[in-house]
Order: structure tokens, then C-alpha cells, then sequence
DNA sequence: TAGGCATAAATTGTACACAATGTAAAGATA
DNA sequence: TATCTTTACATTGTGTACAATTTATGCCTA
């Protein structure tokens, strides 16, 4: 891993930001300045500098003279990740419909081939980054840089809500979703993709234990009514 | 400006985004460290680190080697800002309604004869500045911190975007839709708050010079063929 | 005068030393 | 033994020196 080259902090974000999505560094899990930058042969800096980065996305979190760890979202902030993905992704992929392209619906058929060779290998770490990334491909496809920001941000961060928050162990779900979302986008219905999406979004929420936090605001189920 | 005191990052931060959200620094300027650290009588260390943050949120564009600037905010950003804003705020505004207390309203409207105030003194970077705490208000009402931070970001780009193809200088629209929406929250009525936010936003988005993108192309050639 | 080249100045990027803080270990007292 | 205090250690926070890079200046040439 500590190639000889020149590492630089945007490679650890990757690095990093990639062990977090895969539940190889789990909630809780403290990062150590020191054995970073051991890990990658790079000076203190430049891994502070890796750190924070990925304290603005919500990935980690810094305490002040203690250390940053990998986030534990509360149950609040679980369900508000959630909440934004159903205002952003339903309309993206709406969008996303009439604009995607041939190569575009190669890219995503290729991506849940591997989705599904990780799940048959129980790599249910890999499976998971992988579905995440689906979702990010979708927002590019829409050709929306802003809200991919979010999403980046919102999808990785799922990622620890999943981590926390996850009913059955181990059994990720081998849902058709993805698999339908790619034939609305080949359609180009918009309309289907954005429902479908809606649909999909529901039904990783309704897998999770968030249920005893219901009070107030933006009720996903209303936000996801069709 | 030069408090004794010892300064901390997110002070930089604090004064430097507003600075940028009264537009009394505008699109382009560049932040030198040094004359940054002078200012607030800090090392480059904590410089540094607020205009990192700030880049991250979009305010700044740090150029390698170059410095930071104000960002300038392309057509196509620009766009995808108001974009994401009309997905968020709108629904952002429902949910607010439900929960408005009288004490939210009592602010609200302190907030809203804040800009008549500043507007009849032709203090048009302040009155910009309190408009967008406006929106900002109303997510917090709303209870949804997840979806308050990416605003946050959004208002202030969306100032940028204003900075740089606001149509009629200096006149700053005096409408009344803030008092609207303030109405709407009072009554609890939330279709209501979410329909007048959806034609707030389309308002202040009809009075920016962003039609000519017409998506994709720019070709110089195009762009020089007559 | 205009343009290009070399040199000097200014500015940002990085590493490291030290300070400030937090954490664990050892000892003392009851 | 349990609890508190003290001490030593480990870790993060910040300032500063120096390296790398860009930008400005002055000089030369056509």
C-alpha cells in the first residue's frame, strides 16, 4: 500500500473514504495521525489535511484534541440522510432518464454484474460500495454535479447508517431494483425511473431500525407517496 | 478587526462568508494567506484551514500553487444551484409549517424587517445577506440539519451566482413573498408554504441572465459564427 | 517599441519541532 | 480493595523554517 510515489491527500480520501464505504473501518473506529501517515509514507500534514476533508463530508468525526473517528450517525441524522436522498434522487433520476446514453447503460449493466459477483462471493463489504456507486452513476448521468456532491456525501454516509443501523446481518439485499432502474433509463421514462427510485429508496429505509425515531418533519413515507 | 483575543478558525470562516454573502468580496478576489493572517492576527496554520473549509463549501476556489479565490460560478453551476435548491427547499418548506412555533414566527418577522430596512437604505450586500438567513430559518424550523448544511452551501453560491448574473443592478427585489411564506407558516398550512417557496425560487431564478445556457456545446467556434 | 529571456521577489506547499491537551500507569491513602 | 492524586506517556494542535512554484521585474535583442 505505501507505494514509494508521491501520495497525496485527495488518494487517502479515496483510500480511506473506500475502507469506510466497505465496513472495513467501522463507527467508532479511531484514525491515528501517526499510523496514517505511516501507512502511506506521507508527513502528518497531509494526512490532517485528508482527515478534515473527510470530516466536512460527515464521514469522520473530529474531536478536538482527541482524534477523528469514523461517524456513528444517530438515529436522527439516519433518518435525515434518508430524508434528502428522497428529495434528491427520485427527480435525478428522472433526469437522468432522458438524457442516458448507450454507453451509459453498458457502464450500469457492467456495475450490477459486479454487484452481483460480490454478493454470490459474501464480499457483502464490496457489495455494498458497489450499490452505493450505482446510485452516483445515475447523478451523472443527469449530468448534475451539484447534487452528486450531495449525494457522495449522503450515499457514504448511508453507508454508516447501514452500518449501525441494519436489520438481518449479512443478507444484503438481492433485490431486482438496480436491475429495473437500468430498463426505465433505457426506456428513457423518465416518469418509471423516478418511481422506481422513490420504490427502492422506501425499501432500504423500511430495512433499517429507524422506526422508533418517527417524530416530526418531513415523514419519508409522505415524501416517497405516489 | 484584529481581536486580542485568540482567533479560531471557524471565526475566519464566519467573517469571511459573510463578507463574501454581502458581496463585499466578490467573484474573483483573491485571499493571500499572509494579508489574511495579518488581518486577524493569526499564523498561516489557521488561515489555511478556514479557506480549506470554505472551498469545500464552494465559497473559494483554491488554485494550486496560485491561492484562493472567490469562486466565480459557471452557467452551468449556477443552474445546477437554483436545481438543487428547488428540490430541497420547497418540500423543506412543508415540513417547516407543521412545526412553526410563535416564537419561530416572531423571529421570522424580525428577520423580514431586517431586509425592508436595509433595503430602504440601500444596503443591498446586507439585505442579500439576511434573504438567505431567510431560507436558512426556515430549514432550521423544519429540523433538518442534514438538508440545513447543504443549503448553506446553496445560499451562499447562490449569492456568488447573483454576484455575477443578477439582471438589473442595484434593484434588489422588495416582493413580498418572505411575508407570504411567513403567513403560511403561521397557518400551519404547509401545501401552501410548499407552493409559494417553489414560485419564490422560481422568482428570484427569472431575474438571473442564465437562459442563453442552453445545456452542453459552447463551442468556441459556435459561440463565434455570426 | 514589442517580445522574449533570465533573474529576483512574492506566494503557496510541506515537514518538523515544540506546545497543549488528553490518557494511561503507578503510587498513596483510607 | 477501592478511590484519588500524581506522574509519565501518547496524541493532537500550532507556529515557523524551508522548499517548490508562480509571478513580477529588468534586461536584452530584433
Amino acid at each position: 500500500m505505501t507505494n514509494l510515489k508521491n501520495i497525496t491527500a485527495e488518494e487517502i480520501i479515496e483510500q480511506l473514504s473506500e475502507a469506510v464505504n466497505e465496513h472495513r473501518l467501522k463507527p467508532g473506529a479511531k484514525l491515528r495521525e501517526d499510523e496514517v501517515s505511516e501507512v502511506f509514507g506521507v508527513s502528518r500534514t497531509i494526512v490532517r489535511q485528508a482527515l478534515r476533508a473527510m470530516a466536512f463530508d460527515g464521514l469522520l468525526t473530529i474531536e478536538k484534541n482527541r482524534g477523528a473517528f469514523v461517524s456513528k450517525p444517530t438515529l436522527k441524522e439516519a433518518n435525515e440522510v434518508f430524508q434528502a436522498r428522497a428529495l434528491l434522487e427520485p427527480s435525478t433520476a428522472r433526469a437522468a432518464a432522458e438524457r442516458t446514453s448507450h454507453a451509459d447503460i453498458a457502464l450500469l449493466e457492467r456495475h450490477i454484474k459486479e454487484e452481483h459477483e460480490a454478493i454470490d462471493r459474501d464480499q457483502s463489504g464490496l457489495a455494498l460500495k458497489l450499490s452505493g456507486e450505482f446510485h452516483l452513476i445515475i447523478a451523472r448521468i443527469a449530468d448534475q454535479q451539484t447534487i452528486e456532491q450531495f449525494l457522495r456525501q449522503l450515499i457514504s454516509r448511508s453507508s454508516l447508517v447501514i452500518a449501525c443501523y441494519w436489520k438481518r446481518r449479512n443478507a444484503l439485499c438481492e433485490s431486482s431494483a438496480h436491475h429495473n432502474l437500468v430498463e426505465a433509463l433505457r426506456n428513457h421514462d423518465g416518469p418509471a425511473a423516478e418511481d422506481l427510485m422513490k420504490g427502492h429508496l422506501l425499501d432500504i429505509y423500511s430495512q433499517l431500525d429507524l422506526r422508533e425515531y418517527d417524530e416530526g418533519s418531513i415523514s419519508l413515507r409522505d415524501a416517497l407517496r405516489r
